[in-house]
DNA sequence: CCTGGCACTCGATGCTCCTGAGTGCCAAGT
DNA sequence: ACTTGGCACTCAGGAGCATCGAGTGCCAGG
């Protein structure tokens, strides 16, 4: 149906329209790309283009520019990830190395996404339900008042208080510690759930009503909540491209941590790079915009995703490049550590 | 210099102009406040105000527009706080009250902030150097390296991994612990490098080393880095504005943790309101927006500052007393865990 | 199936004219 | 000494209009 020429056409549209802004004609076409025929055969490709729905004319008089179904084929069909150069990979590298923590590995990986790609990048903390528990502490706060400190095997450290049905003594708070050690150590935090469920026996009769307040604390922290942990970065990229929505709606949206969840949630969970053109996100506000994200994390087990939002008309074989990059950086160095 | 009809055409001027955002000419400022004079009059003041630079004209036949002198003019003389409602203060309340840890009050309240006075919102983490320990915990990552974690009185957790120079056996890690919170157990994070620097004696030689280590990550930790936590929140509200300096500077400023340090780091550190307007801010970038920025925390020990950043021309009295009351419910939600 | 030619469309640009809000100034009034 | 009405002046913004040119669709011929 698209022959080879026709495809050749649309890659050069959404190529010229990309780096120019401009919807593109069928002279500017010939010249600029290589091919060797002529504009009004150009332009009768164009109009089988337009038919199917891939292209569309601004105005009567004007060039062509891309719909989301173009940009999608040239994604799929059209384009490949552009690696990066031995240079670039070093810098990324340097960038990323000499993080002290978590926070700061995440801080820093935002910060080279959005200044790579110019534009806004998203970074998503290692998921809750897919660390393990390295350790946990109690701190009491005062007699009725304790915070629960939970480190995870990425590095991430979660804090809660929680409040006592009764007092606590000293002692009490050692053993209850030792105890959620001794069973919590190394496991899953899914897994987390069922072992909490069995443990009440092994705990003192007459301090099982507190136990249980911190334990529901613990199960409310990793499912309920920081799942939805996720850093903003390069918003000022946004000024650069003019979206049809408005740019308000599209800030909005980056703020809302449930929006940007359901952004990068409903990817797959490859380590491969997913692009979602448009429309494809059904998400409020963010229908003209596009997202190209990956997961991170070892190649056996991601813990989390991490990409770029930005307009439709994105440069995505750059993008995808160096979403992929990054994304295999940092998990690098978080497994390191 | 100033009598009182000019004030009071001054005070008008800004008013009008911050609600209309529309140049405020001599009729629309007899017609809608109950000035007993002619246009002609009026005029006479305003060229009056013009010449000692408190208003300007855009073009030749426009109305006045303030200045940032005109601003200051106001605000510290021509208009008082607007307090809030008691249904306004109980809508904070309920907005804040239920925050699980530091991180959740955090959040609440720059959201809440920037709900209230349609601005960008900025909160700043409770001051290292002005908390006290509660609690210092490590926990042995592996064989060389350990994961340090502090815990303040006012709820903030830093977690900091330290490289060892040599193995640290668990008996040594209990420990040194037990020093470390003995020694630091309530003290202020200010003190803490005098009594660091005490402590090596109190350690079993052969673990100078690492304590040594860790004790830098401590220093490191309060001094260096964290100081500068700062959320910022509700940039969407950025759009209803038009910025000469331009939208994107603005973004970009407030990414940067270090401009956000110094836009509220230069202001007293009393509790009541500061305002700074437009050039006042020597921060580039931040040249054409005004600070409102109060201290919270108990009356007795400031932790932090929060505040809002918009354009010059913002409804000062409101922004004001919604930074004011936040900050006094924050800094009571903090004191009361 | 490709190509050159040609008529057509229509956004963008630049020009003029006009209007109206708003000013500054002056002379007269209180 | 201040206030006021009157008046000439300025100028941004909008409407109307002609022009230009990029780009198209279509057709007839190669």
């Amino acid at each position: 149906m698209l022959d080879d020429r026709k495809l050749a056409v649309l890659r050069a549209i959404v190529e010229d329209f990309v780096s120019t802004n401009e919807p593109v004609g069928s002279r500017a076409l010939v010249d600029r790309h290589g091919l060797d025929v002529s504009p009004a055969t150009i332009r009768n490709d164009m109009a089988v283009l337009e038919d199917q729905g891939y292209i569309v004319q601004p105005h009567t008089s004007a060039g062509r520019i891309p719909t989301d179904k173009g940009y999608r084929l040239f994604v799929d069909r059209l384009s490949s990830i552009k690696p990066f150069s031995r240079a670039e990979r070093r810098a990324i590298e340097t960038f990323l190395v000499g993080a002290y923590d978590l926070d700061d590995v995440v801080m820093r990986t935002v910060r080279l996404l959005a200044q790579l790609t110019r534009q806004v990048a998203v970074v998503q903390y290692p998921s809750l339900s897919k660390s393990a528990i390295r350790h946990v502490e109690l701190v009491p706060l005062n007699d009725t008042r304790l915070l629960l400190v939970l480190i995870t095997d990425t590095g991430r450290v979660e804090q809660r208080v929680v409040e006592l049905p009764g007092v606590l003594d000293e002692d009490s708070i050692v053993q209850l510690r030792a105890v959620l050690n001794a069973c919590l150590d190394g496991h899953k935090l899914a897994e987390v759930a069922t072992i909490l469920a069995g443990l009440p026996e092994r705990v003192e009769p007459r301090e099982r009503a507190s136990a249980a307040a911190v334990f529901s604390v613990i199960l409310e922290t990793l499912v309920e909540r920081h799942e939805e942990k996720i850093v903003v970065g390069g918003a000022s990229n946004l000024t650069a491209a003019d979206f049809s929505a408005g740019l308000r709606e599209v800030l909005e949206a980056l703020e809302e941590q449930v929006v940007l969840m359901r952004l990068l949630g409903e990817l797959d969970d490859q380590t491969s790079v997913t692009v979602r053109i448009g429309a494809e996100n059904d998400v409020l506000g963010l229908r003209s915009t596009s997202v190209v994200a990956a997961a991170y994390g070892s190649a056996d087990r991601p813990l989390a995703r991490l990409g770029v939002v930005g307009p439709t008309r994105m440069d995505y074989p750059t993008a995808m490049g160096a979403v992929r990059a990054v994304a295999r950086y940092t998990g690098q160095i978080l497994a390191e550590s």
